[in-house]
DNA sequence: TAACTGTATTATCTAAATTAACACAGTTAG
DNA sequence: CTAACTGTGTTAATTTAGATAATACAGTTA
Protein backbone atom coordinates (compact mmCIF):
# COMPACT_ATOMS: atom_id res chain seq x y z
CA UNK A 1 0.00 0.00 0.00
CA UNK A 2 2.83 2.55 0.81
CA UNK A 3 6.39 2.85 1.77
CA UNK A 4 7.78 4.16 5.00
CA UNK A 5 11.32 5.37 5.74
CA UNK A 6 12.98 3.65 9.06
CA UNK A 7 15.71 5.37 8.78
CA UNK A 8 13.61 8.64 8.40
CA UNK A 9 14.05 11.32 11.15
CA UNK A 10 10.76 11.79 11.21
CA UNK A 11 8.65 8.97 13.14
CA UNK A 12 6.76 6.01 11.66
CA UNK A 13 3.43 7.01 12.78
CA UNK A 14 3.57 10.31 11.46
CA UNK A 15 4.70 9.19 8.28
CA UNK A 16 2.16 7.10 7.79
CA UNK A 17 -0.13 9.62 9.26
CA UNK A 18 1.02 11.68 6.24
CA UNK A 19 0.23 8.59 3.89
CA UNK A 20 -3.29 8.43 4.76
CA UNK A 21 -3.56 12.12 5.11
CA UNK A 22 -2.79 12.35 1.57
CA UNK A 23 -4.72 9.29 0.57
CA UNK A 24 -7.68 11.14 2.23
CA UNK A 25 -7.26 14.34 0.98
CA UNK A 26 -6.80 13.13 -2.94
CA UNK A 27 -9.52 11.00 -2.66
CA UNK A 28 -8.21 8.05 -3.32
CA UNK A 29 -9.48 6.79 0.28
CA UNK A 30 -13.26 7.46 -0.44
CA UNK A 31 -15.59 8.77 2.61
CA UNK A 32 -16.57 5.42 4.69
CA UNK A 33 -13.95 3.74 2.80
CA UNK A 34 -12.44 0.83 5.17
CA UNK A 35 -8.74 1.05 5.81
CA UNK A 36 -6.39 -1.93 6.51
CA UNK A 37 -6.70 -3.32 9.80
CA UNK A 38 -4.16 -2.11 12.51
CA UNK A 39 -2.85 -6.10 12.23
CA UNK A 40 -2.87 -6.90 8.70
CA UNK A 41 -0.95 -3.23 8.21
CA UNK A 42 1.41 -3.94 10.67
CA UNK A 43 1.73 -6.98 8.82
CA UNK A 44 2.36 -5.71 5.18
CA UNK A 45 4.66 -2.72 6.47
CA UNK A 46 6.37 -5.55 9.29
CA UNK A 47 5.99 -2.37 11.66
CA UNK A 48 4.79 -3.27 14.85
CA UNK A 49 0.77 -3.04 15.65
CA UNK A 50 0.98 -0.48 18.43
CA UNK A 51 2.57 1.75 15.77
CA UNK A 52 -0.15 1.52 13.54
CA UNK A 53 -2.46 2.18 16.24
CA UNK A 54 -0.57 5.28 17.36
CA UNK A 55 -1.36 6.82 14.14
CA UNK A 56 -4.88 5.56 13.81
CA UNK A 57 -5.49 6.99 16.84
CA UNK A 58 -3.88 10.66 16.01
CA UNK A 59 -5.65 10.40 12.86
CA UNK A 60 -9.60 9.85 14.67
CA UNK A 61 -8.47 12.46 16.81
CA UNK A 62 -8.40 15.01 13.94
CA UNK A 63 -10.93 13.68 12.40
CA UNK A 64 -9.85 12.45 9.09
CA UNK A 65 -10.93 8.47 10.35
CA UNK A 66 -13.45 7.00 12.51
CA UNK A 67 -13.17 3.83 14.36
CA UNK A 68 -15.93 1.00 15.20
CA UNK A 69 -14.73 -1.59 17.54
CA UNK A 70 -15.01 -4.57 16.48
CA UNK A 71 -15.49 -3.69 13.06
CA UNK A 72 -12.85 -1.61 11.38
CA UNK A 73 -11.15 1.78 10.63
CA UNK A 74 -13.24 4.15 8.16
CA UNK A 75 -12.76 7.46 6.34
CA UNK A 76 -14.32 9.99 7.75
CA UNK A 77 -16.64 12.46 5.69
CA UNK A 78 -14.64 15.65 4.75
CA UNK A 79 -15.24 18.41 7.51
CA UNK A 80 -14.37 21.93 6.68
CA UNK A 81 -12.89 23.25 10.07
CA UNK A 82 -11.58 26.90 9.39
CA UNK A 83 -11.12 26.33 13.31
CA UNK A 84 -7.89 28.76 13.89
CA UNK A 85 -6.63 26.96 16.28
CA UNK A 86 -5.84 24.43 14.38
CA UNK A 87 -5.57 26.25 11.28
CA UNK A 88 -3.59 29.01 12.68
CA UNK A 89 -0.23 26.98 13.35
CA UNK A 90 -0.19 25.30 9.93
CA UNK A 91 -0.35 28.80 8.70
CA UNK A 92 2.60 29.75 10.87
CA UNK A 93 4.78 27.10 9.38
CA UNK A 94 3.78 27.83 5.88
CA UNK A 95 4.65 31.15 6.38
CA UNK A 96 8.08 30.13 7.19
CA UNK A 97 8.71 27.45 4.25
CA UNK A 98 7.19 30.12 1.65
CA UNK A 99 9.73 33.03 3.25
CA UNK A 100 12.63 30.33 3.31
CA UNK A 101 12.10 28.96 -0.41
CA UNK A 102 11.74 32.51 -1.87
CA UNK A 103 14.67 32.89 0.04
CA UNK A 104 16.58 30.34 -2.11
CA UNK A 105 15.29 32.06 -5.21
CA UNK A 106 12.51 30.40 -6.05
CA UNK A 107 9.60 32.53 -7.87
CA UNK A 108 6.99 33.42 -6.51
CA UNK A 109 5.35 31.96 -9.25
CA UNK A 110 5.98 28.78 -9.29
CA UNK A 111 4.61 28.87 -5.93
CA UNK A 112 1.80 30.93 -6.99
CA UNK A 113 1.32 27.83 -9.57
CA UNK A 114 1.85 25.28 -7.23
CA UNK A 115 -1.16 26.40 -4.94
CA UNK A 116 -3.36 26.69 -8.37
CA UNK A 117 -2.60 23.26 -9.62
CA UNK A 118 -3.03 21.37 -6.00
CA UNK A 119 -6.51 24.12 -5.80
CA UNK A 120 -7.52 22.25 -8.96
CA UNK A 121 -6.61 18.50 -8.32
CA UNK A 122 -9.19 19.45 -5.23
CA UNK A 123 -11.78 20.57 -7.18
CA UNK A 124 -11.85 17.78 -9.67
CA UNK A 125 -13.10 15.64 -7.15
CA UNK A 126 -16.02 17.71 -5.23
CA UNK B 1 17.36 38.13 21.97
CA UNK B 2 14.28 35.12 21.32
CA UNK B 3 12.56 33.05 23.00
CA UNK B 4 12.30 29.55 22.97
CA UNK B 5 10.02 26.95 23.84
CA UNK B 6 11.68 24.01 26.10
CA UNK B 7 8.27 22.26 26.32
CA UNK B 8 7.36 21.92 22.58
CA UNK B 9 8.22 19.15 20.62
CA UNK B 10 10.16 20.22 18.04
CA UNK B 11 13.98 20.07 19.26
CA UNK B 12 15.68 23.77 20.81
CA UNK B 13 18.38 24.08 18.21
CA UNK B 14 16.09 23.36 15.59
CA UNK B 15 13.66 26.05 17.08
CA UNK B 16 16.74 28.73 17.34
CA UNK B 17 18.02 27.76 13.78
CA UNK B 18 14.16 28.49 12.77
CA UNK B 19 14.53 32.21 14.70
CA UNK B 20 17.66 33.05 13.07
CA UNK B 21 16.92 31.87 9.65
CA UNK B 22 14.14 34.13 10.27
CA UNK B 23 15.81 37.10 11.26
CA UNK B 24 18.90 36.67 8.40
CA UNK B 25 15.66 35.94 5.72
CA UNK B 26 14.32 39.10 6.60
CA UNK B 27 17.80 41.30 7.11
CA UNK B 28 17.16 42.08 10.61
CA UNK B 29 20.49 40.50 10.46
CA UNK B 30 22.60 42.03 8.03
CA UNK B 31 25.12 39.73 5.92
CA UNK B 32 28.59 39.76 7.76
CA UNK B 33 26.99 41.09 10.86
CA UNK B 34 28.39 38.97 14.38
CA UNK B 35 26.00 36.50 15.84
CA UNK B 36 26.07 35.86 19.70
CA UNK B 37 28.85 33.83 20.62
CA UNK B 38 27.94 30.36 21.51
CA UNK B 39 28.79 30.52 25.47
CA UNK B 40 26.68 34.32 25.85
CA UNK B 41 23.52 33.09 23.91
CA UNK B 42 23.88 29.75 25.97
CA UNK B 43 23.63 32.23 28.82
CA UNK B 44 21.31 34.73 27.91
CA UNK B 45 18.87 31.53 26.59
CA UNK B 46 19.50 29.39 29.86
CA UNK B 47 20.29 26.74 27.91
CA UNK B 48 23.25 24.24 26.73
CA UNK B 49 26.42 26.00 24.58
CA UNK B 50 26.37 22.68 23.24
CA UNK B 51 22.76 23.03 21.47
CA UNK B 52 23.76 26.44 20.70
CA UNK B 53 26.80 24.82 18.80
CA UNK B 54 24.72 22.35 17.03
CA UNK B 55 22.34 25.10 15.80
CA UNK B 56 25.43 27.44 14.63
CA UNK B 57 27.00 24.19 12.90
CA UNK B 58 23.72 22.86 11.04
CA UNK B 59 23.56 26.69 10.08
CA UNK B 60 26.98 27.02 8.79
CA UNK B 61 26.34 23.45 6.71
CA UNK B 62 23.52 25.46 5.12
CA UNK B 63 25.37 28.29 4.44
CA UNK B 64 23.59 30.69 6.19
CA UNK B 65 25.97 31.68 8.59
CA UNK B 66 29.88 31.35 8.51
CA UNK B 67 32.05 30.95 11.34
CA UNK B 68 35.67 31.88 12.14
CA UNK B 69 37.61 30.01 15.13
CA UNK B 70 38.71 32.73 17.71
CA UNK B 71 36.62 35.46 16.02
CA UNK B 72 33.07 34.23 16.04
CA UNK B 73 30.20 33.68 13.74
CA UNK B 74 28.90 35.77 11.18
CA UNK B 75 25.85 36.42 8.70
CA UNK B 76 26.58 34.79 5.34
CA UNK B 77 25.53 36.81 1.98
CA UNK B 78 22.85 35.41 0.62
CA UNK B 79 23.04 32.88 -1.78
CA UNK B 80 20.63 31.61 -4.12
CA UNK B 81 21.02 28.16 -4.84
CA UNK B 82 17.91 27.13 -6.73
CA UNK B 83 20.00 23.83 -6.24
CA UNK B 84 17.32 21.04 -6.59
CA UNK B 85 18.53 18.70 -4.77
CA UNK B 86 17.76 20.36 -1.45
CA UNK B 87 15.45 22.69 -2.61
CA UNK B 88 13.45 19.63 -3.78
CA UNK B 89 12.60 18.20 0.02
CA UNK B 90 11.14 21.33 0.36
CA UNK B 91 8.54 21.81 -1.85
CA UNK B 92 7.44 18.41 -1.64
CA UNK B 93 6.99 19.60 2.27
CA UNK B 94 5.18 22.72 0.92
CA UNK B 95 2.86 20.87 -1.12
CA UNK B 96 2.07 18.39 1.70
CA UNK B 97 1.25 21.51 3.96
CA UNK B 98 -0.83 23.86 1.47
CA UNK B 99 -3.35 20.67 0.02
CA UNK B 100 -3.89 19.63 4.14
CA UNK B 101 -4.82 23.26 4.94
CA UNK B 102 -6.94 24.39 1.53
CA UNK B 103 -8.91 20.71 2.67
CA UNK B 104 -9.39 21.80 5.64
CA UNK B 105 -11.39 25.17 4.05
CA UNK B 106 -8.92 28.20 4.10
CA UNK B 107 -9.56 29.22 0.43
CA UNK B 108 -7.21 29.27 -1.76
CA UNK B 109 -6.68 33.20 -1.90
CA UNK B 110 -5.70 33.85 1.36
CA UNK B 111 -2.55 31.58 0.51
CA UNK B 112 -1.88 33.41 -2.64
CA UNK B 113 -1.38 36.58 -0.85
CA UNK B 114 0.14 34.72 2.24
CA UNK B 115 2.72 34.35 -0.72
CA UNK B 116 2.59 38.19 -2.12
CA UNK B 117 2.63 39.54 1.21
CA UNK B 118 6.11 37.81 2.31
CA UNK B 119 7.38 38.39 -1.54
CA UNK B 120 6.70 41.93 -0.84
CA UNK B 121 8.39 42.12 2.24
CA UNK B 122 11.75 40.42 0.68
CA UNK B 123 11.94 43.11 -1.97
CA UNK B 124 11.87 45.96 0.55
CA UNK B 125 15.25 44.74 1.33
CA UNK B 126 16.63 44.11 -1.75
C1' DT C 1 48.57 37.92 29.84
C1' DA C 2 43.62 37.58 30.36
C1' DA C 3 39.43 37.10 28.38
C1' DC C 4 37.30 36.29 24.74
C1' DT C 5 36.18 33.32 20.37
C1' DG C 6 34.87 28.42 17.84
C1' DT C 7 35.47 23.55 18.17
C1' DA C 8 35.83 18.82 20.03
C1' DT C 9 35.22 14.98 23.24
C1' DT C 10 33.28 11.96 26.59
C1' DA C 11 29.89 10.78 29.82
C1' DT C 12 25.33 11.04 31.68
C1' DC C 13 20.30 11.90 31.80
C1' DT C 14 15.76 12.10 29.82
C1' DA C 15 11.90 11.65 26.93
C1' DA C 16 9.90 9.82 22.84
C1' DA C 17 9.47 6.23 19.59
C1' DT C 18 9.20 1.55 18.92
C1' DT C 19 8.79 -3.19 19.92
C1' DA C 20 6.89 -7.13 22.44
C1' DA C 21 3.49 -9.85 24.54
C1' DC C 22 -0.56 -9.94 26.12
C1' DA C 23 -5.70 -9.30 27.37
C1' DC C 24 -10.68 -7.99 26.63
C1' DA C 25 -14.87 -7.02 24.16
C1' DG C 26 -17.55 -6.28 19.91
C1' DT C 27 -18.46 -8.17 15.02
C1' DT C 28 -19.19 -11.49 11.52
C1' DA C 29 -19.08 -15.49 8.53
C1' DG C 30 -19.57 -20.47 8.51
C1' DC D 1 -21.95 -21.53 18.75
C1' DT D 2 -17.39 -20.99 17.36
C1' DA D 3 -13.46 -19.28 15.05
C1' DA D 4 -11.41 -15.54 13.18
C1' DC D 5 -11.64 -11.28 12.61
C1' DT D 6 -12.02 -6.18 14.39
C1' DG D 7 -10.44 -1.96 17.74
C1' DT D 8 -8.57 -0.93 22.19
C1' DG D 9 -5.79 -1.02 26.48
C1' DT D 10 -1.87 -2.16 29.39
C1' DT D 11 2.68 -3.02 31.05
C1' DA D 12 7.52 -3.73 30.26
C1' DA D 13 11.79 -3.41 27.73
C1' DT D 14 14.71 -1.41 24.21
C1' DT D 15 16.51 2.12 21.28
C1' DT D 16 17.55 6.63 19.86
C1' DA D 17 17.83 11.63 19.68
C1' DG D 18 18.06 15.65 22.25
C1' DA D 19 20.01 17.99 25.90
C1' DT D 20 23.15 18.72 29.76
C1' DA D 21 27.65 18.74 32.11
C1' DA D 22 32.42 19.23 32.49
C1' DT D 23 36.52 19.84 30.24
C1' DA D 24 40.12 20.76 26.89
C1' DC D 25 42.62 23.02 22.96
C1' DA D 26 43.79 26.53 19.68
C1' DG D 27 43.09 31.05 17.51
C1' DT D 28 41.97 36.19 18.39
C1' DT D 29 42.19 40.51 20.61
C1' DA D 30 42.52 44.28 23.89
Amino acid sequence: MFHLDIQSRKPIYEQLMDKLKEMIIHDVLKTDEQLPSVRSLAQELTINPNTIQKAYRELEREEYIYSLPGKGSFVAAKKETTNEGKVAPMKKELERLIAEILYLGVPKEELINLIHTISEKKEEVE
